[in-house]
DNA sequence: ACCTGAACACCGTTCAAGT
DNA sequence: ACCTGAACACCGTTCAAGT
């Protein structure tokens, strides 16, 4: 729960009270987002989170950076969650169980998803790291069983899963109806080539 | 291509020049949406149709009203499509291919995907009334046909595809192959419901 | 090294005045 | 009826001064 373990902890030769300000700016962050989503006012951040507003931009130069922070603590928590689900006997269950799982923990608040489908895609992607590396373990075990069409990537299934979380972040039961749908197949027999 | 043969079209009694006034506001946001995002400027969007800024919230009182009167036109041509492909004696492929000319029409950029979810979701929802009444045909001959699994809405299949092209809007190769996975089945055999 | 917050730029939205 | 655009409010971002 506090983010004191997160991959982006701040390392231990930075001076006490620019670790604070930065745990103070995450905390402030989520409030603030939970209440008004992932464009609230970051002079609102700052300022409850009592620090001036360049202290904020020296901290997250942008608001995917701050985000992202946010996501670390969501993503540690998905990777412990893919870690214990590798080990089920019943590896597409575990995948898809996991999916819901990785769904619900990006839609803390509007606008999370985006971000990180952002995280998830993007080139620097540090913070996603870790959870990309636990659920390829559970994907690739789900591979091996058939459970899952070769040939899939697990970034495509991440993204789609993603997709899915963005358009649904207010409403957990169609989140829940859109995964189903997606891992059964909307077209079963369709020829799948375009064109 | 027009829009004068858009569902929100004027209606014959106003005045010429306020017809006028609300065909240059939406071809100007289809500029500066197309330049900039769904976010662009509605100030540069009023300047560029050669109005007062007034007059632009006068005829859409939300950015979303804007962006739904483009939704209507690539509604329009969508659900000329979808009564097309109605007539294919393949209906489940005849889906899929329509899902593809959805994504593709819904992403002329970026933002749009997300403000098509919005219409397509919405109480109100007016302008997607007619894509939405052409596509349940489609999608009920595939689902007569055995292609779609029982049970299934035609709402859940337009919002994964919305959350699809909402996550590849700039990216139409991804779009095909996620399309593809969520047609197929990303986990086919797994256990359906949640818990 | 880091923090502060004033200053600047920009945009959304309203509404009194005009036609 | 409709249009205009000044006025107001608010926010993002930078950076000179301070510690």
């Amino acid at each position: 729960m506090t983010s004191d373990d997160s991959p982006n902890a701040p390392v231990r030769t930075v001076r006490a009270d620019v670790r604070r300000n930065r745990a103070r700016l995450i905390a402030a962050a989520r409030e603030m987002f939970q209440r008004d989503g992932a464009g609230a006012s970051l002079e609102g951040v700052a300022r409850l989170a009592g620090v001036g507003i360049g202290t904020l931009y020296r901290h997250f130069p942008t608001r995917q950076d701050l985000l992202e922070a946010l996501l670390a603590d969501a993503y540690g928590e998905l990777a412990e969650r893919a870690r214990e689900l590798a080990e089920s006997p019943s590896p597409g269950d575990a995948l898809l169980e996991w999916l819901r799982a990785f769904v619900s923990g990006i839609t803390a608040f509007p606008g999370m998803a985006a971000a990180a489908v952002v995280s998830l895609g993007g080139e620097r992607g540090e913070a996603s790291r870790p959870l990309r590396e636990a659920a390829a373990v559970l994907f690739d075990r789900a591979g091996e069983s058939g459970a899952v069409p070769p040939g899939t990537a697990l970034g495509d299934v991440l993204r789609l899963a993603g997709g899915i979380a963005t358009v649904t972040e207010r409403d957990p039961e169609a989140a829940d109806r859109l995964l189903s749908l997606a891992a059964a197949g909307m077209i079963p027999g369709a020829a799948a080539a375009p064109r």
